[in-house]
This record gives structure tokens, C-alpha cells and sequence, in this order.
DNA sequence: GTCCC
DNA sequence: TTCCATGCGCG
DNA sequence: GGGACCGCGCATGGAA
């Protein structure tokens, strides 16, 4: 979604290290309104440190970088790249691969015992998962989904959020949050331990296996999710499932006639009814405009995120979260100026 | 690697 | 069977 | 000189 940091290149050590400081001063880079003529000027920016300085002052007097001219000639480097192109492979699958001799897409297809299931449909929708949805297809993803989900249930409330929402003339995937008054941020019907803040330690969970979840012991929201999962399929416009749990879908769609051919990735995000205003606004970004608007709040002795807004005690301590009836009145309580989705393009 | 304490 | 760490995708 | 670096849901595989 963001301008691509020239592919990240993984070649040597802890690429985490460098992979965050560098997406972080490429970020920083592209995001600045003016022409970068020295290294001496970069480097008054925030995120950009000496050896940055350095390579942008290479680049500015030769026209290329010897590093990254290594980099780019070296095999592995080729292949980590190669093979990530496939939803579900990242940069440890990568190395396995490689190290057990694969390292081209169509070695993968000779090996598919070598993948698990979300990998296994990365590699047959590799393509389509790399073309972009005009904005047309996407608006008629959104119609599709959201008369399918009123016709299961009115109560059910649902936004296509995402660089869509923001108005983009074409999206990598279709970001769908929906919400039911039945699921509530308190669990009172759930009886599952539930955040309201994600301030907590923040633990990973355990969530029993998808065989459990598909069975009978599911948590409201398994069964809110579900159902419209399953209704979705019903007509065969989800076609597959990627991950599934009682929150987050992650899966592929595509329109019914003739005109459709391409397969796209959804994702759709149970959200708790009292939460879903802050998580629509957090889920339309852009990235840079939720750092600005948290930012902001902080000025104002505020926390935001994605399940609410919350005053700041002196101590610094948040507060219970403010009720919210809609986007704009997160802007109000901020004293933001409203900004319309289409101006969140930051 | 960069920032910040 | 349950718990836990790791890998991955994502805004 | 030395630690922190976004946080979270889900899948998976090995440990308990």
C-alpha cells in the first residue's frame, strides 16, 4: 500500500533490525514534501542516521549503491524474493525453501507437500493476488457483500474500509469490518476474557484449533463471523478460507458473471458493536494520517486506537473509554477538524 | 541502524 | 488435550 | 554506553 522500499532486500543478518530502520527512513523519505539534494540534508530528518546519510550521498554521486548492487546479483537474495511473492511464505518459510533446493515458483508446484494450506492457495492465486482491483470492482464487491449481509441479518452493520474507503482508484484487497449489536465489547454473552484497550500485555492466544471453532462450542462472535462467512459462500463468492477465527476472516472472493475473473483477497473483521466507530476510523487510515490523529490525542490527554478513545489521567493512567457514536465524533472530542475519508490520504 | 536515555 | 513459541499478514 | 524498536489474530507444530 505504501511506496514500496525498493523490495526489501533479506539477505544477511537479523533482517528485522534492518528491515524496520530502513522501511522506517524510506518512510520518512518519501513522505517529505522536498527534493533531497545531500546526505547532510537527510540526515536532519528523524530516522535518518549516519550510514543512511552516507549511502544517499553514494547514490547521489555515482547513480547507484555498491551494496545494494550486491545484493541484487546474489542468488538467495533472488529467490527469498522470488518465492515471497506467495501469500503465507515470508522470510523463514523462504530459507527452508531454499535450503531444501527450491527456489522458483515452479519448483514450489512440484513440491506442494512443502506447504501448508494458506501457503498452498498463495501460490495458485499468485497473479491475481498481485493485481490490483479497480476501484469499479471494488464498489461492487462492497454492494455484494453488504446486501448479502442484510438479507442474513439487518441487524448486522458493515463498512468496506481501507484505501477504498479513503477513495483509491485501486486496492490490493477489500477490508470489510462488520459489527452486530449482539457482540459487545463487555462479553456479557461470550463469557470469553475480552480487551477493551490493547494495552494489556499483550499475549498471544491460544484460541482452541479451527476444528474446534467450526463445532458447537462457539463464542458469539465465532458465530456472528461465521454466519456470514458461510453466507457469503453459500453462493460461491467466497471461494476459500485463508485463516478463521471468531474475529478476523481472512480469505479469497470473487464476483459472480463473466466479467470477473480474477480472484480477491477479503478480509473481513468482526468488530464489538461499542468499537466499531474507533475500529473503522483506525482501519481507513492511511497509516500516516491514525499516527497523526494519535498524536494529536495525546496533545489532548487522549489515547486513541483501534478499540477506543480514552482520557489520560494525570498520572497517565487511561480512563474508561469514551462512548462513541460515530467517526466524526472522535474528531469532535479531539477539537480535530473533520477530515472526510478521501482526505486521509496522508 | 537509529533514537533516546 | 492444553499450552506456548514462532511465522505471517496487515493497517 | 546500552536498551527499545507496533501490536494483534490466526495457523501450526512441538512441549508439557
Amino acid at each position: 500500500m505504501c511506496a514500496d522500499s525498493s523490495s526489501t532486500p533479506s539477505t544477511f543478518s537479523s533482517d528485522s533490525k534492518f528491515s524496520s530502520t530502513s522501511r522506517k527512513a524510506a518512510s520518512v523519505l518519501s513522505h517529505h514534501p522536498e527534493r533531497i539534494t545531500s546526505g547532510e540534508q537527510a540526515r536532519q530528518l528523524a530516522g535518518i542516521g549516519r550510514k543512511i546519510a552516507d549511502k544517499i550521498d553514494e547514490f547521489l554521486q555515482t547513480g547507484h549503491l555498491r551494496k545494494l548492487d550486491k545484493i541484487r546479483a546474489s542468488d538467495v537474495a533472488v529467490a527469498t524474493a522470488e518465492l515471497s511473492r506467495v501469500s503465507g511464505i515470508g522470510p523463514a518459510k523462504a530459507r527452508q525453501l531454499i535450503d531444501g533446493g527450491v527456489r522458483t515458483l515452479e519448483e514450489l508446484r512440484a513440491r506442494p507437500e512443502l506447504l501448508n494450506r494458506h501457503q498452498t492457495l498463495g501460490l495458485r492465486y499468485v497473479t491475481e493476488f498481485e493485481s490490483r482491483i479497480p476501484r469499479q470492482e471494488a464498489a461492487a464487491i462492497e454492494r455484494h457483500v453488504l446486501h448479502r449481509v442484510a438479507e442474513l441479518d439487518g441487524r448486522y452493520r458493515a463498512t468496506v474500509c481501507g484505501s477504498y474507503r479513503r477513495g483509491a482508484e485501486s486496492s490490493g484487497d477489500v477490508d470489510l469490518l462488520i459489527t452486530h449489536p449482539d457482540y459487545t465489547s463487555d462479553g456479557a454473552e461470550t463469557g470469553r476474557r475480552r480487551t477493551v484497550d490493547g494495552a494489556e500485555t499483550g499475549r498471544g492466544r491460544s484460541a482452541a484449533g479451527s476444528a474446534t471453532a467450526r463445532g458447537s462450542g462457539r463464542s458469539a462472535g465465532g458465530r456472528l463471523l461465521g454466519a456470514v462467512v458461510d453466507h457469503l459462500s453459500q453462493d460461491g463468492f467466497v471461494t476459500d478460507t485463508l485463516s478463521q477465527g471468531d474475529s478476523k476472516f481472512m480469505g479469497v472472493c470473487r464476483l459472480p458473471g463473466a466479467q470477473y475473473t480474477t480472484h480477491r483477497r477479503l478480509d473481513i473483521r468482526l468488530v464489538p458493536h461499542d468499537q466499531y466507530h474507533c475500529a473503522v476510523l483506525y482501519f481507513t487510515g492511511s497509516d500516516e494520517f491514525n499516527r497523526q490523529m494519535r498524536a494529536h490525542a495525546l496533545e489532548q490527554g487522549f489515547t486513541l486506537n483501534e478499540y477506543g478513545l480514552r482520557p489520560l489521567g494525570t498520572t497517565g493512567v487511561a480512563g474508561e473509554p469514551v462512548p462513541v457514536g460515530s467517526e466524526r465524533e472522535v474528531f469532535e472530542y479531539l477539537q480535530y477538524p473533520y477530515r472526510p475519508p478521501e482526505q486521509r490520504n496522508l
